[in-house]
DNA sequence: GCCGCGATTTGACCGGCGTCAAAGCCCCCG
DNA sequence: CGGGGGCTTTGACGCCGGTCAAATCGCGGC
């Protein structure tokens, strides 16, 4: 263990450098020789698709990193109606840091792998590594602004707006050229996701996508999870208007 | 101005020494000797009520820490409808790091004193000072925390239960037992903003507190802002329902 | 292919909250 | 003391989106 340590320490262990999310999460603010520290506390984790990583109200145990996969944070009220309050994806960091009990649940959308560490000593490797605290500091303000961009939707957007400005993230993060000059977007949850994501309910969330479909703005491809937008231009009247 | 700045390293300036805001806002991280380099790039600024520190669209140069009183962030749809996504009081941080473009419009709610920082000097300050960062981090954090719960309420709660939710906060934060056994809360804002912060109407806002009022939930006295609450846990009762 | 089960869509209905309007209240100012 | 303007309350009404229910679709197993 010590020995793995030492060598380690002067090039980087085998399994960060081949990580898939090594880059863009906060590892990529540690040198080749620093990364043996995350590596001593880091444990890798498989999540298959529907399980929790950690439920609301237990003790705050555990944090990681998103290798591959997604991941949703809800928040529910005392008699279950949930909301989803943030997505995760690779290179996200997952947990709620310098808090003694979790008040959220982490659970996965399809299979995910994390790269998990014991809360406490990763606070302590933040301390020594003021440059991953830095990049966790700019992730934190970046959840916080979509946080506050989402509150304005909730608050004050209906459902044919909350439906339009979530199909154009979408566009935005997944999107791709079809062959009928159409944006691809893949829609990679079921639309009780969506609804939770959204504030709204499954109903809802159907109709809104059927008329915009009946309107000529969507196209969907029978039997698979995604459409094509084939008017983006008219989500964004939706979203914006005048 | 150099010499001011020699002199102050080895004593605190005397502004921040008589500061209101120092011991909870980001300075308290700051030895004394530390503080002339917030000192050097920092001005006081008044806020008369109502007025912006600065509006959704602008270039964002500034940011600032409140001395005394009380700001809200809204975001706004193009249209205008507002939704008020955060409440700063005193020690809290004003501003959005890392981004060239304000998304957000800042206002004071009262009047209002701030310590004022040209933006990019104060990351600058930020990178040189890895306690003050740590400590921005930790409010951030918080913050995010508040904004998930504020999700949740947006999206998930009635009417009813949002404005429990929102007298038990101030219930929390500015509660004094009052004559009767009842607690006296201040409630420091309009009816209009507190619509814009639970993403409500004004008008329903006022029916629901005139419901809890019925109820024998809440008292109001005439002519002030704020009210008594006689019936904790029934507001306890409505926000977590079976 | 056929069945069964969950996800999605569609329909009918209704209630909560937004909208519009008017009245009341408070405070400032003349 | 009276008048005016803004904030708040109250009322009437309508619509959006939630609820309940049923039909349809998609897919895996046998």
């Amino acid at each position: 263990m010590l020995l793995q340590d030492r060598t380690s320490a002067s090039c980087a262990p085998a399994r960060c450098l081949s990580c898939k999310a090594r880059g863009n999460s906060l590892c990529a603010a540690m040198a080749d020789g620093e990364l043996s520290a995350l590596h001593a506390i880091g444990r890798r984790r498989n999540l298959p698709a529907g399980q929790a990583f950690n439920w609301a109200g237990d003790r705050n145990h555990h944090c990681a990193t998103v290798v591959e996969g997604m991941l949703k944070v809800t928040a529910s009220t005392s008699d279950g109606r949930e909301q989803i309050v943030g997505l995760l994806f690779p290179g996200d960091f997952v947990g709620e840091l310098f808090a003694d009990d979790a008040t959220l649940t982490v659970s996965a959308l399809c299979e995910t792998d994390l790269c998990t560490y014991p809360r406490a000593a990763f606070e302590r490797t933040l301390e020594d590594h003021p440059r991953m605290e830095r990049l966790l500091l700019r992730r934190t303000l970046l959840a916080l602004g979509d946080a506050r961009g989402r509150m304005l939707a909730l608050g004050r957007r209906n459902a044919r707006e909350r439906i339009a400005g979530f199909l154009l993230d979408l566009v935005e993060r997944t999107g791709r050229p079809a062959a009928n000059g159409g944006t691809r977007i893949a829609i990679p949850i079921s639309r009780g996701e969506m609804a939770d994501y959204l504030g709204l309910t499954i109903e809802t969330v159907s109709r809104q996508l059927s008329q915009l479909k009946a309107a000529g703005i969507l196209a969907f491809a029978k039997g698979d999870r995604g459409c094509t937008v084939l008017r983006e231009a008219s989500l964004q009247a939706i979203l914006n208007p005048a």
